[in-house]
DNA sequence: ACTAAAAAAGCAACATTGTTGCAAAAGAAA
DNA sequence: TTTCTTTTGCAACAATGTTGCTTTTTTAGT
């Protein structure tokens, strides 16, 4: 069973803002249920597209900003100038993300997904460089759509 | 020897140009200069910076998408929303880029470094997914700033 | 439940970034 | 040099992102 009742998502929104802090408010309930329902990442603008007709633009800007902030969602890098954010799957501790998993892009239907199974490789740098983050993107085509 | 006149950078850089079919001109010669000129990766805010005096936006905007057109220069994905772009090594053929070297952003002096001797590894997708690019972007600290 | 303090939302104004159409200027070709 | 083609600059616009401040909502203490 994976149906989960509108009421069940609801507490489980506000017991995730509650835990890291935050006050619970609509416009927070709104976006965190956004990636809550939604496999893949979200663009800025997809957020702002459902989410905004209730909200306001700046609201969803600082909404978004906060989730980063905390831990919640993570940005994944493009090539595009098109931010998109996808949640974190352990929570990350506030200030840090520690998300060792590739992102995949497919370029049928756009959608950008975290495998979480798929850790990202060790990269064996030229001398001198020393590596923190590591991130891959992969694009291709995904499960849905081959 | 690494010194180059001026004279000798113009005539190279007149040279990719018609190599690609492009008309000569000011804009296209100063900005294609500037990344000869630049180890690293430029953000498009840079090179409207340093070229952008002479010339307008507009133009700045134009020739760039030109220059990716042509694959004289590539974009890299970072997770800011400021496109980098940096040049091709290899002439990559028009339309299809086929860099598979990795890139690295310096955290300190935040300069963007294409490791052209740096191979992007094989990454094994989960079942149902087949990869396309691979684009792996390293952050860390880079030999000059260590 | 009510109230006071704190936090967030909304609004307005603005800054930055990216796009488009068109006239003027510069480059290529003969 | 002259003609034709391409590119540039300009202006206007659209989209995206930011900031300060007031009002509203949330939280916590009574």
């Amino acid at each position: 069973m994976s149906g989960k009742t509108a009421i069940q998502i609801d507490n489980q929104v506000s017991d995730m803002l509650k835990r890291n802090n935050l006050s619970v408010t609509d416009s927070r309930r709104k976006i965190l249920q956004l990636f809550l329902e939604q496999a893949g990442a979200l663009a800025h603008g997809d957020i702002e597209k459902r989410a905004g007709e209730k909200f306001d633009r700046v609201t969803v800007y600082r909404t978004l900003q906060t989730f980063v902030d905390k831990g919640i969602i993570h940005t994944i890098p493009t090539a595009d100038n098109s931010i998109r954010y996808a949640l974190c799957k352990d929570e990350c501790s506030e200030g840090h993300h520690h998300d060792h998993h590739i992102h995949f892009v497919c370029s049928v239907c756009n959608n950008t997904y975290c495998l979480d199974d798929v850790v990202t490789p060790e990269i064996k740098l030229p001398k001198g460089y020393s590596a923190g983050h590591v991130e891959v993107v992969v694009e291709g085509v995904c499960k849905n759509c081959k």
